[in-house]
DNA sequence: TTGAAAGCGCTAACAT
DNA sequence: ATGTTAGCGCTTTCAA
């Protein structure tokens, strides 16, 4: 079923049939209903591999994720194939583990589609120019920024949260409770992650507060599912049972943190307050429901894609910073002791 | 970049790069070599448009999934995802809303991007053969099967749980602890979905037990998001409030309904006993972690690629019913009253 | 073992 | 307003 065989069953050249199907003015409203009439007829679909490959770039949009199985990204991921569609374009989705590089990848995928643009969800804060350049199509990094790399700010685009103030909000609010022995929760204190950039805010809204940071009360996951995180909580309760408030960088973490807690005979938030970053769905659910800084996770997708098409249109590469907002749960107090 | 700028670039004609690439057996190693080493230096990646193209099919399966939202389909998908790369295949995910129809737009995509194969993830259970011709290559509902439709064993394959007979157990179990007065959250008893299988297991699980079924115990959600669940479990409460259990059809709705009981001041499980079908890795954390059939999740996304792929090399087809394990967790326990 | 050449289905420039 | 035709980059006969 090929467009010839639509051009033969209503009497027209192909080139008509492929005006009918671009939309093009110079077309004889009749002769357009009878050429509809045909695809209908024959339940004809267009070979988009034929379409990409004339047309030396496609209307496709990359998007590179590092695992699915974070439910933060997928919700982020979510609103992004919404805006993609909405924009007319087509999305491909590639995910990669945990050692593959999203760039080689994302390189990879747009030589082999003809992609006109790509979207990296969740990757590395610390790309060169060197290997960006391999990219070739415009691109923005979502839900992260280049904080430790050396790429121009022309070079990219990126849609992401302030790591660091945020994390230093979400400590200073303990703190404001009353907190002084806060522990922290997180993948890694120098990995050049979010997590090193969480914990730096940690850290200065400590120091800040005139409280000094003690390394017993740093406990890394070294990796972000929730079993190495109910693992990491015990390995902190084993050496230190006096903190009386946890900061940990993620909800899934925060989740299986309180389980530890609790299961450990430590009451949140009675005993220990308990504060994240993320605001996913089911954080409201749990009990105690997690206090957390929500993050615009819709507009964060569709400020992406907005930015992606209004590059491939021309227009400059730009970072946009956007906000948290905190959703009180159930899980902040006053420290007992 | 293309094959041809290989080709000049290795001294060598485009058939023997094609050759090279598609590791046919008749090219001298020193010229493989040759042009192996010009790919490299030439970052060269074939045009799948092309290849796709010139070779009528693709290798590539589509996966169309209602909603990435759906924690559970979510990670199915993840195992499929591996189970599609480890075979050598490539995977394109199409994405579709609540009201889109699952068949016709597989069949839409197979014919656009030549595939050689679907899979559908969480689709509707009442399938006609018209409508299924349409998809033209070989196909497999992973996470149901065809149970309210029409077609022949021989016309489609599946990978799936006995939707009646789990529910039937999940509600044995709470009658053998004791439970007589049983809830049920669901998404809509008449829908021709999981919802309406597992309300008949349901159902028969009581009557055989000499327990008729009292319809005001029976909640319906009419969706499948937490907050649905949630003020599903409120309505529930405020018509009846002497339940002493639960059973809700996903474990999201479980643990929503699990908020709304606590917040409704019924202690679970003291008050009230909860079980669900799923086994997410999240309600394993929540307090009390929840009492779940665990589907065989990675199981489930590996037989339903490795079946397809039977087909595709001209297997027959097969209907394949998978089994849950019973997770225990903490929602269990005998009535009170 | 290698090369030349004919398409795969489509778009767009050109011709009518 | 409509038809003719030259590729897009690749695979695969067929010839050498």
């Amino acid at each position: 079923m090929t467009m010839k065989d639509v051009a033969e069953y209503s009497g027209v050249s192909i080139s008509t049939i492929s005006r009918v199907l671009n939309n093009h003015p110079d077309v004889r409203e009749e002769v357009r209903a009878k050429v509809l009439k045909a695809i209908q007829d024959l339940h004809y679909v267009p070979n988009s591999s034929a379409r990409d490959l004339v047309k030396t770039q496609s209307d496709t949009i990359g998007v590179v994720v590092r695992g699915v199985e974070n439910p933060f990204l997928t919700s982020v991921l979510r609103s992004i194939e919404e805006a993609i569609r909405e924009a007319g374009y087509t999305m491909v989705i590639h995910q990669i583990g945990t050692e593959e590089d999203e760039v080689a990848e994302g390189a990879s995928l747009v030589r082999s589609k003809r992609l006109c643009g790509l979207i990296l969800l969740g990757g590395r804060f610390d790309y060169t120019p060197e290997e960006t350049v391999s990219i070739e199509v415009p691109f923005v990094c979502c839900t992260y920024t280049n904080s430790f790399g050396s790429l121009e700010k022309t070079a990219y685009s990126s849609v992401y949260i302030d790591d660091y103030a945020e994390a230093y909000k979400a400590v200073k609010l303990l703190i404001e409770k009353g907190h002084k022995k806060i522990a922290v929760l997180l993948g890694a204190t120098d990995d050049h992650s979010i997590s090193e950039l969480r914990y730096k805010g940690y850290c200065d809204a400590l120091r800040n507060a005139g409280i000094e940071v003690d390394k017993s009360l740093v406990e890394q996951t070294r990796g972000y599912s929730m079993k190495k995180a109910y693992n990491a909580t015990e390995r902190l309760l084993a050496r230190r049972n006096d903190f009386t408030a946890l900061f940990t960088v993620s909800d899934s973490m925060g989740i299986a943190a309180i389980k530890a807690l609790h299961n450990a005979g430590v009451k949140v938030p009675d005993d220990c307050s308990v504060i994240a970053i993320d605001g996913i769905e089911v954080s409201k659910y749990t009990i105690p429901a997690l206090t957390t800084l929500k993050q615009p996770r819709k507009p964060m997708g569709y400020e992406t894609v907005r930015i992606l098409v209004d590059v491939i249109k021309g227009k400059k590469n730009c970072q946009l910073r956007l906000k948290t907002e905190l959703r009180e749960g159930e899980t902040l107090a006053p420290p007992k002791r």
